[in-house]
DNA sequence: TATAAAAATGACTCACGGGTCAGTTTTATG
DNA sequence: CATAAAACTGACCCGTGAGTCATTTTTATA
């Protein structure tokens, strides 16, 4: 077998590689629309087009199609967070960058990110073969972000504290206000969840100055509580 | 009918009322460790000691035992909060106030709280029976401290905001938080969760002090990120 | 104690969906 | 084109669990 064989992926291994992303985003949509325990294996086998013995060609059960369609994303995620950090200079535009990548996911992939949402407990708090791969992934990122504020902490830029809890907390603040801003709970103009989100954990509530919170527009008075919707 | 036969509740009604209370105990601590879909309802029965035909005596179905024993105690929880909070005067002390009464509650009931914390995003997203009337009561949990956080607004002890959006914000990192010093992410000791809660939410994460982030006790110094656990 | 009403029981029904596999179609090869 | 291998199909199998109801047990009453 030369290097190039080697090396090379076969047709049948592209065209296997194509059919498993396929059958992920489908199964995406699927888990999105049913949640984790609601989704059958039929309608996953509908929406890709296929017939069910086939997910069974490229997939041995439910449970590791499901983890496979969420660890893609978030390694994923992971990758574009660091490098994003990496980019950065200084800790405010890096704890912003890793905000922004994390928007950015949340606007451009609507199911993953209601999957994320929505099992999120699930993933971390039931006894399922791949709770212990999420969760290291989970703080895999924390990890990383947490590396940055200890950084910025032994620089003085940021007082001192827990670094791995307070990255865990500015992860669990992102998935809640995208969250709720997707239930409709959060305001839809007039807030920008990245801002809100840093400004809050890098400034708190608590009155520094006359400057307002900036996640409010100016021109906006502080707006009044709202009905429910 | 007499005043006192209308008011006093007959001796068939208490006795009802003992036995729901009882299969709603036994549910929450079915869901709390099967989780909603994966608990079935002859071990909601073994647990209560009773026969499965008695649960359809007292409610009509699943859901609606699941719902009925997490309202409960939501309720609960609300009313212990509105109360906490009048009772205390000024932001800071509202505001722990609102934040000890959750956190006692998740100390206290850890059923309930692991209920709460895997159940919390099938209960906003899904559309079941019960995911409006949960998000309501959500909400207005989030209103009652929205109120506050606005009055201290006006009073410039908070700088301006919006409140509700902030007042989701809180309660979503005491849940999360709960969450992940429950799943063992967060250090078991030298981090009262409470008081890094406030203190992140008071101040945020930038330096405005020689003061060290009071979450870490003095004598420790800042915690290293930990391995996974 | 006799008897009727209320409460409780648990074996049963039935729809559902994960997973299988014998049979069919497509593709690769000489 | 012939033939074998690979890919795909979908009807079927079977365990599961929500919900039912004929029967039994308990309680209230005269």
């Amino acid at each position: 077998m030369t290097r190039a064989e080697t090396s090379r992926k076969t047709r049948h291994e592209v065209l296997a590689e194509f059919r498993s992303g396929e059958i992920l985003a489908a199964a995406r949509r699927v888990f999105a629309r049913r949640g984790y325990d609601a989704a059958t294996l039929d309608e996953v086998a509908q929406e890709a087009g296929i017939a069910k013995g086939t997910l069974y060609l490229y997939f041995p059960s439910k449970e590791e199609i499901f983890w496979a369609a969420v660890r893609e994303r978030m390694l994923e995620l992971r990758q574009r967070a660091q490098s994003a950090m990496r980019q950065a200079e200084g800790i405010q535009a890096r704890l912003r960058a890793a905000i922004a990548v994390r928007g950015e996911l949340m606007r451009t992939d609507a199911e993953f990110m209601r999957i994320y949402l929505t099992e999120f407990g699930h993933l971390c708090a039931h006894p399922t073969r791949y709770r212990k791969p999420f969760r290291e992934l989970y703080l895999a990122m924390a990890r990383d972000l947490a590396e940055v504020l200890e950084a910025g902490m032994k620089s003085g830029e940021l007082r001192p504290g827990p670094p791995l809890e307070l990255a865990l907390t500015l992860q669990f603040l992102l998935r809640d206000c995208f969250t709720a801003r997707y239930m409709g709970v959060f305001a839809d103009d007039g807030l920008n969840l990245e801002n809100f989100v840093f400004e809050l954990f890098w400034c708190g509530v608590r009155p520094q100055s006359a400057r307002p919170h900036p996640a409010v527009k100016s021109a906006a008075p502080p707006r009044r509580l709202q009905k429910t919707r």
